[in-house]
DNA sequence: CGCCGAGTTGAACTGAATCAAGAAACGTGG
DNA sequence: CCACGTTTCTTGATTCAGTTCAACTCGGCG
């Protein structure tokens, strides 16, 4: 069950058997329904999420209509970083898009983790690190990408992603239209065939 | 000429004059020509810059063309952040567009700074927080708005963007071609004059 | 003077949005 | 298990925003 976060872990910052039991005694696990809502946008955020299975869907409130920020797909995690760590109120809400089983970990669990190992924190900057870094790529993408090769791009990284995400919520992360989604789809499926 | 700077860092967390004067003593103060190259790409982050007067670019290569990822401006930072924090080559390139005035801080004076008193820390938190959130509204502006209301949002925060900013450049930023931004600039001079 | 980079403007084209209608898939209650 | 309404997806027709290509202007500079 923990297998997939302590791989993940290792992946930033190697870690000895010690601290993955120190981490594995204060998680917490759960199995929660489709459509749960991990946090409404104006709440502060308490855990962090990581996806064992399922989806999470970040999306947020802008001129009325509802914008998708970001996939939490399984073996990653689903962080409203600012709202996290600093206690504010998160412009973001976190719902889940499948049945899902997840991990997570209090803010003031992982207080407590800090202050007695500084590995903690090495991965908490990593963490960050990463998220950073797919959010300038992410706005390099929109500067340079059209919406089929943004589509295209997404496909790449994540081939299942179209059994996983409804077609409105996938079209609202890229920044395009619903119906040019589906055409794009359809043009891709076409080609395939020949 | 360090109050500008001193100004800034009041917004994120109030300083004590001796905090105030140790940093001081720290700072490194330059004028450097247009087209001064802070940083090529490949290379480490070996400073923080803050502007005092004139213009710093970011940019990046992409598909061999140049993508413009940041303007820093008067009273603001330049931090290729993730490349001056871990000491990992960065993938941006620094450069002046003007005449410019500099404070800049090395790597080995900030991190003794930090290790002398926590504020930095704080510091260093909030601006990278900063410009987390820039981010993210940047890639909410290319998920919900069009090249003309992007513009318009850039103009309304730096309404004098257009004398100190090349329309390449700038057009490059917002992800639209050099002629759509001209064509955009001139249907708003039309409308002004009415 | 002539060149060069930066900006403008026009015309044709194209990618994507919008509007509108229908098809498919899905859940819920009878 | 079917009938129903609801949401999700597809498809077509039209419009529009933005790109591309190309020619031209303007100001600065050697």
């Amino acid at each position: 069950m923990n297998e997939g976060l302590l791989q993940r872990l290792h992946t930033l910052v190697p870690l000895n058997p010690s601290q993955e039991k120190e981490l594995c005694k204060n998680l917490h696990q759960e199995t929660l329904p489709k459509n749960t809502y991990l946090l409404e946008a104006g709440g502060v955020a308490n855990y962090i999420y990581f996806v064992v299975s399922g989806v999470i869907r970040s999306f947020k409130q802008v001129e009325g209509k509802e914008v998708t920020t970001w996939f939490s797909f399984p073996n990653h995690f689903a962080v409203p970083y600012f709202s996290f760590a600093y206690r504010q109120p998160s412009q973001d809400s976190l719902i889940l898009l499948h049945d899902s089983q997840l991990l997570s970990i209090s803010h003031k669990t992982l207080d407590y983790l800090l202050s007695r190992d500084k590995v903690w924190i090495d991965i908490n900057r990593r963490l960050l690190e990463e998220y950073y870094t797919s959010l300038q790529n992410r706005v390099t993408s929109f500067q340079v990408q059209s919406a089929k090769e943004r589509y295209e791009s997404i496909l790449k990284e994540h081939p299942d992603i179209e059994e996983k995400v409804s077609l409105g919520h996938l079209a609202s992360y890229l920044g395009i239209s619903q119906e040019t989604l589906s055409r794009l789809r359809a043009r891709k499926k076409k080609k395939a065939k020949i």
